[in-house]
DNA sequence: AGGATCTGTCTTTTT
DNA sequence: GACAGATCCT
């Protein structure tokens, strides 16, 4: 008996491959992940040694949970268990997989070991810097709007200098270069990298140094990459490269399933593939093992209408099924008020909390929503909350990092003064520019001593694992007496902060100095979206509420998809009345993911009034809604709940008339 | 230096 | 209607 006997015919001659060229376009619940880790397996027993096996995804969360699904397979082959040993596939995100190598080349990017990965926060500090630096206003000017348009450059691999190149006499082009060179200098000046340079650098890196690009080469003989309809320019050619010129590389996606155009991916990439590499084979899973019949009748339906796709239709043994509910409330409240009362007859009938997802376009809409979950007492879990985002988490970070990178002014600024040293804005302004000189006698001294907890965390980085040396910063940075101190929020943050030692010690098998450099830059590059905070925060027993963005490549058996209005989901950017028939085939995609979500049953919301910004805005229904056939919905009669719930109705009506 | 108060902006989606 | 940033006040 095989491993490969699990798996349909188009899954297993997926698996079965192993050199050269491979594109698997995988629909919604085909089992995408299950036919790439039964691949990985494949080569090994192959003869392929693990360490040579390289797979890239684009979140945490997937690497994550592909490193494990590989390592739970292995642990089944008593044939492998022995090769096993020597090593593991690399099971990396493009973003992670750059900043292993940058550390590993660090003589190459002359950034050190210990560079720093600017968040956005820290990104559009230095961005407001170089802006100030050029004479402009960044009022004007707003770094967001710049970072936007110097980070889609960087996508298409374009650095400062090509940029300036290329860029004519334009006004807004011209205002980018200038303030791009400033940052630039800035981040080599903080031996800093933001998101983009993690893959702009890497792939720059690759395609200059042969002696480089030829040793990764070397190591990862086959490639995996998922969710190629992500990919960006950048991505794109960094794949090309490690793909070498043995051309083993499988890529896996859904052109369907691509709704990342707005940050410079071009589901293309997958189109193109066949172009690239014309000896390549390609597989088509189109049986999906995840949804009923009118589920997946419905997100053919919403598919198809789009122009722009590789043509496919998903079928499924899950004859029947619930049909769709569709849902028309008063405004946002009694939309929540709604969801939060079927969520609690669900969990009464026997349903678990965490096989419910609450789905929304964008992440102010979970706000009415846990209200509602509140009112009912119903356990929620919102992703999104990011732990390392959190105050206390960050200080204690920044002590560390501004410890072992002393270029990293982003983290003195935020800690020179926290605890409360009596060190203010005048006082920063002189440290950062080197001007303690003229510094009053005691300032100095306190700047002094603030220097000598660093250089103490420093020294103790020299020894420690990184679960000590995090228990020991929280000491030594005096961080630990001001939360004690803090009667209200302290413990809490307190409790975070060991929250992080206990993290740490994942790390402490690492060796030395490389232990506490991933910690930083996993820290640096978890996502909103896949807390590493899950790995220390018990995974609880609660519902999901989440964007849709987030809920891409996750299953749940009830699916809520709120707020469908027009303008809202299809959402309109701020691109006025232009209508962008790209943007609305993603807004579509989306809504397609959206669907293909859920198991056994959708619930489809739409709120007539809806408050944004504490006005409230009058909404016609999604024109998503239209394109439903009659064979699959029901239109649920009634709304609100019980008697309370209407009585209360009735009050607010009221007052919203008045 | 540091807190208190006021103002204007923000809400699309994220590594 | 929150939250950051600016400004004012102690």
């Amino acid at each position: 008996m095989s491993h490969l006997d699990s798996l349909n015919p188009a899954q297993r001659s997926a698996a079965e491959h192993t050199t050269g060229p491979l594109l698997i376009i995988a629909g919604a619940g085909a089992g995408k992940t299950k036919t790439l880790t039964h691949r990985i397996l494949n080569l090994i027993k192959s003869g392929i040694a693990p360490e040579h096996i390289l797979a890239i995804t684009f979140t945490n969360k997937a690497a994550r949970e592909m490193a494990d699904r590989v390592r739970a397979l292995l642990a089944t082959e008593a044939s492998v268990r022995h090769g096993a040993k020597a090593g593991e596939p690399f099971v990396a995100t493009f973003h992670s997989l750059g900043a292993y190598i940058l550390r590993a080349e660090h003589e190459a990017t002359g950034r050190g070991t210990h560079f720093s990965i600017l968040d956005d926060d820290d990104t559009n500090r230095l961005l407001k810097q170089a802006i100030i630096a050029q004479q402009l206003d960044p009022k004007q000017f707003e770094p967001r709007r710049l970072k936007n348009a110097i980070s889609r450059e960087k996508g298409e691999l374009l650095t400062a200098e090509t940029y300036a190149a290329r860029v004519g006499n334009e006004y807004f082009p011209r205002i980018v270069a200038g303030v791009w060179k400033e940052y630039e200098r800035l981040l080599v000046q903080e031996k800093a990298f933001d998101f983009d340079d993690l893959i702009l650098h890497t792939t720059l890196l690759l395609s200059e140094r042969p002696d480089i690009r030829a040793k990764y080469q070397a190591r990862w003989t086959h490639i995996h990459i998922d969710e190629y309809q992500d990919t960006n320019v950048a991505q794109y050619k960094l794949s090309k490269i490690l793909g070498g010129d043995q051309h083993n590389i499988c890529v896996v996606g859904d052109t369907d399933q691509s709704i990342y155009g707005w940050r410079g991916a071009d589901f293309r990439n997958m189109m193109i593939f066949e172009e690239d590499y014309p000896d390549a084979t390609v597989v088509l899973l189109e049986e999906n093992y995840r949804s009923t019949e009118h589920i997946l009748a419905a997100a053919n339906d919403i598919i198809k209408k789009n122009k722009v796709r590789k043509d496919k239709t998903l079928f499924t043994n899950k004859k029947g099924g619930e049909k769709i509910s569709i849902v028309s409330t008063l405004d946002e409240r009694e939309e929540a008020r709604f969801i939060a009362k079927t969520c609690r007859d669900l969990i009464t009938q026997g349903v678990s909390p965490k096989d419910i997802a609450i789905l929304y376009r964008a992440n102010f809409q979970s706000r009415a929503l846990e209200e509602g979950l509140l009112a009912r007492d119903i356990p929620y879990q919102v992703l999104g909350v990011k732990f390392f985002n959190r105050m206390e988490v960050k200080h204690v970070l920044a002590y560390i990092r501004a410890a072992l990178n002393p270029d990293a002014t982003a983290d003195i600024a935020r800690i020179l003064n926290v605890p409360t040293r009596g060190l203010g804005k005048t006082t920063l302004a002189k440290v950062l520019a080197g001007d303690e000189a003229s510094l009053p006698p005691a300032t100095k001294e306190k700047v002094a001593s603030f220097r000598t907890i660093l250089a103490d965390i420093a020294r103790a980085a020299e020894t420690y694992t990184p679960s000590l040396l995090i228990r020991y910063t929280i000491k030594q940075s005096g961080l630990e007496e001001m939360f004690l101190k803090d009667r209200e929020e302290g413990e809490e943050r307190l409790e975070n902060a060991y929250e992080l030692v206990a993290l740490g010690s994942k790390y402490d098998t690492l060796p030395l100095g490389e232990g506490i450099a991933t910690l930083l830059s996993d820290a640096a590059l978890a996502s909103d979206q896949d807390s590493l905070g899950t790995h220390t925060k018990k995974q609880v027993d609660a519902v999901r509420l989440m964007t849709v963005h987030a809920s891409k490549g996750l299953e749940f058996p009830y699916v809520f998809i709120t707020g469908m209005e027009q303008d809202l989901f299809p959402h309109r950017g701020f691109d006025g009345p232009v209508r962008n028939p790209e943007r609305e085939e993603e807004e579509r995609r989306l809504f397609y993911v959206a669907v293909t979500r859920a198991e056994k049953k959708v619930w489809l919301s739409y709120a007539h009034m809806r408050t944004v910004f504490g006005s409230k805005n009058v909404n016609t229904p999604s024109e998503f809604l239209m394109d439903l056939d009659e064979a699959y919905i029901e239109t649920a009669e009634e709304i609100g709940g019980d008697e309370e719930d209407t009585e209360q109705h009735e009050g607010e009506r009221m007052i919203e008339y008045l």
